[in-house]
DNA sequence: GTTAGCACTCAACCAATGGGAGTGCTAATC
DNA sequence: GATTAGCACTCCCATTGGTTGAGTGCTAAC
């Protein structure tokens, strides 16, 4: 059977109307609201080959329609049109430039949730490529010596290393030295083998403590255990009563707070990631089961070359895609023109 | 008036089973279940008098009684049993040392809310007379200085600071020897005005600057905005229909969420303290509007000296509160044998 | 002071009911 | 051949009314 115009007609406005509604439409609300001039006998037959063809599912006999995975797919791929945003009143999307990065994105999860009515999620930047600026060495006391690293992105990182014996105030000098003559500039993933082997035959006798440095360096960058994710709205989840029952509630509450689930969507996405870095998950394309129910939109904002990270909003499958995607989109621009101007 | 005996013994009983049950408990429970050995009617006549002075509620007419927050509160203080815990099979609570801190607490939250199944927050430890252990500032560009300060209990802060014009190597080395002579030892409450007035002497042309580090420094171990709280199982919320409507969920998820009104809470709890540190805080004494149909207990735990912060749960008034102060006080122990032999 | 007995209240459950929205099918119409 | 009117049918859902059971307060007897 094939899709043709009528077809996509009739269920365009069946999403429409059920994005709107969140009620099952039936034929003759079709027939009545669109310039088709189609009766509904007409409408219920061409109805039947759309469900035929899994883009609408019929949650019972004797009820309207509501779209399938499917049909919302083929919405937000083909159907959904660039909605221009009326700027003005209706949003102040003012996000306030803090000293901190955190809280610009804690802020930025607040007025998308609050703007959308859908839950929001946050990742604190990650650092891909970004270059070291420097490391410093200090002494903490005779077995223990910290590493603090300082990224371009002005991110602070700092580990403790153990060692074996005390360090004298020459040789801490002397590591500094060699390891901010080697490293600061380059990024951590141009740190490989050769260079490490080179830095610990100049480390002499202290190419263990090296080693323990570099490593404590590499993984305080790759780490994703610091990778936090804020969610904001999550109380929203229950202006959709498809989503508020109390298991499937009860779920997603759990999610937003063991944010493993969350982090796995985020990598997901930052890999597929297209050209304008916006990503749309609905229900089970997720790779996270418990997610069946929702959509997930999400976004990947650069701060600076190498430093990114997600944003994204969590709602139910009947989302308003355009509204969503706009407000989102906004959004980046709004991040960008705060950081980019630095 | 009088609370006698009897009276005490039926108010227990009420509480007792309704914790038990979590339905209204008529007098014909109590008559049977209990060895007084008063019919359903006497009882009746106790309930009437036990209503009368505040203890118990009945919700509707025709329902069995409910205890009070008054009636809780009785109870707490002076009917409730100091359960000694099986410690056996019932409960691993084995916390594994992680290397951060953080990860420990984050885990003891989490056992906490399956052992209990109620919802479960920490904080992190907050440094109040912790000592310094030392100062490190450096170079991060010509306008910016990193300072970074680790104090007794390991933990690292750091903070830029911005200053007018460049510092030579030279002159950093002064002032980190400067800072580290005059301040490394002493807790944050002891640096007062005079101490600052002296470093800026010494600093001379730099004066600005030691300011601008002791500031700075100051704010990084004061400062509460770095005070995370951390919480888990939020959704055993949803194990309690009395927490568990729209509405409420709603609200305590926003709660959670948000966080200002857990920190209130806290900081509540911390000030209040009494010797064992554990605190109660039943419906409406909570500081917080939107948990009058919460219980919420919360304990002191302390890492070493001058290094602490609250754990707590939070759960529906009907609470089973012998359990919960049980297990949290071996949760604190735990924490103690982790960490006090160091 | 205690208890048995009784009338009364109220929530909760259940079954029956009827309306409404929507469908699929068929036969008539364009 | 596509479209439409008509109709029987299905299923949800809200309403109703009746019943049950747990519990109470009160009174009178023990």
């Amino acid at each position: 059977m094939e899709l043709d115009e009528r077809k996509l007609k009739i269920l365009q406005a069946i999403i429409r109307n059920y994005l709107e509604t969140g009620e099952p439409v039936g034929s003759r609300t079709i027939s009545k609201y669109t310039d088709l001039n189609l009766s509904s006998a007409t409408i219920r037959n061409e109805m039947a080959d759309l469900e035929e063809m899994g883009y609408i599912i019929q949650p019972h006999t004797s009820a309207g329609r509501i779209p399938s995975d499917k049909g919302y797919r083929l919405y937000v791929d083909t159907m959904m049109e660039d909605k221009v945003r009326e700027v003005d009143a209706k949003m102040e999307m003012v996000l306030q430039k803090a000293d901190k990065v955190e809280k610009v994105l804690k802020q930025a999860a607040k007025v998308l949730a609050t703007s959308t009515q859908y839950a929001a999620m946050v990742t604190s930047p990650r650092y891909k490529g970004s270059k070291i600026k420097f490391i410093q060495l200090s002494r903490v006391d005779d077995k223990q010596i910290l590493a603090v690293l300082v990224t371009e992105g002005n991110t602070i990182k700092n580990r403790i290393v153990h060692v074996d014996e005390p360090l004298d105030e020459e040789m801490m000098l002397k590591l500094n030295i060699l390891l901010n003559s080697s490293l600061a500039g380059t990024s951590v993933q141009d740190i490989n083998l050769a260079m490490i082997t080179k830095l610990k035959q100049q480390a002499g006798i202290h190419s263990d403590l090296v080693a323990g440095v570099v490593d404590a360096v590499a993984d305080a960058i790759v780490t994703d255990e610091d990778v936090e994710i804020y969610t904001s709205g999550t109380q929203n989840i229950f202006k959709y009563p498809e989503l508020s029952d109390h298991e499937r509630a009860s779920e997603i509450i759990n999610l937003f707070e063991e944010k493993q689930p969350l982090s796995d969507i985020v990598r997901e996405s930052e890999a597929v990631g297209d050209e304008t870095g916006i990503q749309i998950y609905i229900g089970s394309e997720a790779p996270v089961e418990t997610m069946q129910d929702c959509s997930v939109v999400t976004a990947t904002y650069k701060l600076e070359e190498g430093v990114k990270g997600t944003i994204g909003i969590i709602g139910p499958k009947r989302m308003d895609y355009e509204n969503v995607v706009s407000t989102i989109k906004q959004l980046m621009q709004e991040l960008d023109r705060l950081y980019k101007k630095d």
